[in-house]
DNA sequence: ATAATTGTTCATTTTGGTTTGAACAAACTT
DNA sequence: AAGTTTGTTCAAACCAAAATGAACAATTAT
């Protein structure tokens, strides 16, 4: 155990301050991502990193993730680099401090629009394929069943491709 | 081990043959509505009976379903009610059968429209209560803070407000 | 050079949600 | 009535995905 705590002092390598407990309004926010979240098949910890430095009013480092969300590291690490990755977190620059703090990209817009192409779009292009593939079976079915199947087929087709076409048009329209 | 199978004979209480194996063109559809359903976090088990159904030239029958997609008779059943709980199957009645027969509803107008109605409504309300609360507590807050804080929960105010006249939106023009 | 700090990776552990299967109720058959 | 079939419920088992934490690399400070 080193230094004591010393808020405010000169030395730009003194031991750091522990950090506050979450508050009521943070935990609250904190949660309402969560609940987005798991909406969108993503787990907790990345929920709870991203609501955090979406209600902090300055950059958070690592530590603080860490230690105000009581998470490990290892999470917060993982975390934050699929916040990078889709965009939804900055990193920034603070003077006399080593480490590199981030902040929550609070663009609808960008947000969702990367969610969107890095992990729905690749899904929907794999139902693409699938479906093609599958209009190829099907031309080997006893014509019996054929018709019934290549309805549905045709059905499951249509569907993606409006998924496709609708998508983009409503992240559009939640961004405002 | 009671009477070896007989089909096809007159005898209304005799046994019934084994279901036939799942065929790649089932098992390609069945894929494709297990990775939609998971995508809206649904149980893979509720996907597969979907599918099934969803492909099946006539309607089926739990036993049907347990054996062919080799789940469990409660797994069945609870699949079942949850799909009939937002309506994406029927109940069928067949004459000399005496088990209730099921068939997929092949409407994505409506099957998306109870989906969003009785899973995603209630958490699109539950977010704006809390989303009140948040703008009471904020109220404690000291006022160096409040003014961040409040820039933050208006935003995701406004989030879900676009959220919830976007959606039903996106509904409609994916059934066409 | 040595030590401390910052951050990533990945094998293990934990956890939460799904599936199972046995017990049960209800309806029908003989 | 006794027995069979059909279907539900729920505690326990199971499992995949998430969280952990130790080992590691890289950078900076002493």
């Amino acid at each position: 155990m080193p230094l004591p705590d010393q808020q405010a002092n000169g030395q730009p390598t003194a031991s750091r301050e522990r950090a506050a407990e979450i508050s009521a309004v943070e935990r609250d926010v904190i949660e309402h991502f969560v609940e987005i979240s798991r909406a969108l098949g993503q787990p907790r910890s990345f929920a709870e990193i991203y609501g955090l430095l979406f209600i902090s009013p300055h950059p958070l480092a690592m530590d603080d993730l860490c230690e105000r969300l009581e998470i490990s590291k290892g999470s917060v690490s993982q975390g934050l680099k699929f916040l990078r990755d889709i965009g939804a977190v900055n990193e920034v620059e603070i003077e006399e401090d080593r480490r590199t703090h981030y902040e929550a990209v609070a663009e609808l817009r960008h947000l969702a629009g990367r969610f969107l192409r890095d992990q729905i779009g690749p899904r929907l292009a794999g139902s693409e394929d699938r479906l093609k593939r599958l209009a190829t079976a099907m031309t080997t079915l006893p014509v019996a069943e054929r018709a019934h199947v290549n309805s549905r087929v045709t059905m499951l087709q249509s569907w993606n491709k409006n998924t496709r076409r609708v998508l983009p048009l409503a992240i559009k329209l939640l961004g405002e």
